[in-house]
DNA sequence: CAGTGGTCTAGACCACTGA
DNA sequence: CAGTGGTCTAGACCACTGA
C-alpha cells in the first residue's frame, strides 16, 4: 500500500461511491474538509478530485461544491484489437491473403464517399484474413496515398495492410460503424459462407489531424467472431 | 483564447504532434525547458503533459523525459445510447411491448451463467422495442431482485426496463458483446424477420461493484441498426 | 550518479454562482 | 457576497533509471 496520496484520497472516494455509502446526487466534502481530514494541501485533494471528476464518477460545481454524479448513458471502451494478434493468441496461424490491388484515380465517387482526399491517387486493396487458413474476415480498403506515398510499394504478402498502417503511419481519429448483414455473393465466395449468412460489418475510417489516411470494410464470419466493450471505474493503481 | 495556460500548453504540444511536426518517438523539451519557455511554474507544465499522457498521446518516462508515443491499436468509445433516446431523436414513436415477465427461482443455470446473485430470485423479463410500431430490436432480461427489489413492482406497460434501470440503479461496471448471428424462430417472429435473417446481437452485463444487477441480451433488425464508436484527440476545450 | 519525472507544500488571486 | 472550485507559484524532497 505505497500508493502517492492524491491516489489514496481518489481510491477511499470511489469505494465509497461504489459500495453506496456516497450515494448519486450527495454531496462531497469541500476540498478544505478533506485538507484537513487527510492533513494535506489544497493542490493534492484536487489532484483526487480532478481525477474522479475526469473518470465521470462526481461532478464539480462552483460555489456548490462536488457531487456523486448519477449513472448516465455510459459510453465503453470497445477493443478493437490488431486481428493479426488476436489470431496468434488464439493459438491460431495467422495469414493475410491479398486478392486484390489497385490504384483508384481522383475524384471518383468511390473515394468522396471515403472521405478521403480528392486530390490524390487511392490505393484500394482487397483481401482475406485467415486463422489456420480458414477465412475469418474479408476487407475492402481505401488508402489515401497523398497522406501515404509510401504504402503503394508494400507487398502486403503475409502482413495486413491494417497492421503495415498501424506500425508505420500515426493517426488520431478514427470513427467504427459495427452492424449485422447478410454475406453477399462476393462476399461469401471470399468467406466460404452461404449467401445471406450473417457477417459483422465493421466499417472503420481514420484520420491524422484533419487529413483522411484510410477508410476499410471488414466481413467478419458471423459465428466466429464477436467485439467486447467495457465500461469500469478508472483504472485501478497496481496493487490496489 | 481565454485558456488557462496548462491548458493551451497542453493543445500547443497537442497540435504539434497532429500536423506531424512533432513524429511519434521524439522527446519532447523536459518540464525545466517548457517552464522557462512558458514562464510559468513546473506544475502548470506538470498539468499540462498529465493530460497528454492521460490522452495517450505522450509517454512520460523517467530519467529519460517525454516522449511522442507511438500509434496502438486504440481502444475506441462505444456510445451505447438509450434506445428510447435514440428512437425519439430520429423523429420516430418509441414503445416497449412486455411479453413476459416471471420470477426465476435461486440457482438455476441460467442465473449462474449470466452471473447474477445465486443466492436470490432474478427477476425475467422479455419485450420488444418499437419504432412507430415496427419491431426494431427484442430483449430478455435477467434482474438480480437481491440487488433491485423495486423492481419487482415496476409495471413497464410503456416504460423499458434498461431506461428504468438507468434512472433508477446506479452501476459502475458493464460489459458488452456483440456479434452477428441469424434470426432464431424466436427472434423472427417477435422481430417480424424471415428465420435466418442478420441480427446485430448484443449483450451486456452490469454491475454494481461487485454485485451483478442485470444481464440482457439484445437482438436489432439488422437491417435497421447499427452501433458508432469513435476514437479522438483528448476533448477540445469549449471554443479551441 | 545526475537528470528526469512524481509528488507534495503552503500559500495566492480569481471567476463563478447559488444561498 | 461569501463560499466554492480553478488555476497558479516557487519552492521541496524523492524514486527511478539510463547515460
Amino acid at each position: 500500500m505505497n500508493l502517492p496520496l492524491h491516489e489514496k484520497i481518489r481510491s477511499e472516494i470511489e469505494a465509497d461511491i461504489l459500495t453506496g455509502v456516497r450515494t448519486p446526487g450527495s454531496r462531497l466534502p469541500t476540498e478544505h474538509d478533506l485538507m484537513q481530514q487527510y492533513g494535506c494541501s489544497r493542490m493534492t485533494v484536487s489532484k483526487a478530485l480532478s481525477a474522479l471528476a475526469g473518470g465521470g464518477l462526481i461532478e464539480r460545481r462552483k460555489r456548490a461544491g462536488s457531487f456523486v454524479a448519477r449513472p448516465k448513458a455510459h459510453s465503453m471502451m470497445l477493443d478493437i484489437p490488431d486481428l493479426e494478434q488476436e489470431i496468434v493468441q488464439r493459438g491460431q496461424r495467422y495469414r493475410f491473403e491479398l486478392s486484390e490491388r489497385t490504384i483508384v484515380p481522383p475524384g471518383t465517387p468511390q473515394a468522396r464517399e471515403a472521405g478521403l482526399a480528392e486530390e490524390g491517387e487511392l490505393l484500394m486493396i482487397a483481401g482475406v484474413h485467415l486463422a489456420d487458413d480458414v477465412p475469418l474476415a474479408c476487407e475492402l480498403r481505401l488508402v489515401s496515398l497523398a497522406a501515404v506515398p509510401e504504402m503503394a510499394a508494400q507487398p502486403f504478402d503475409d502482413d495486413s495492410p491494417g497492421a503495415w498502417l498501424l506500425k508505420h503511419v500515426p493517426w488520431t481519429e478514427a470513427e467504427t460503424r459495427i452492424a449485422s448483414v447478410a454475406a453477399s455473393t462476393g462476399v461469401a465466395a471470399q468467406l466460404k459462407l452461404s449467401v445471406g449468412a450473417p457477417c459483422l460489418f465493421v466499417e472503420r475510417r481514420t484520420w491524422r489531424g484533419s487529413e483522411g489516411i484510410t477508410q476499410v470494410r471488414q466481413h467478419f464470419v458471423g459465428s466466429a467472431y464477436s467485439l467486447v466493450a467495457r465500461f469500469g471505474p478508472a483504472k485501478r493503481a497496481p496493487g490496489s
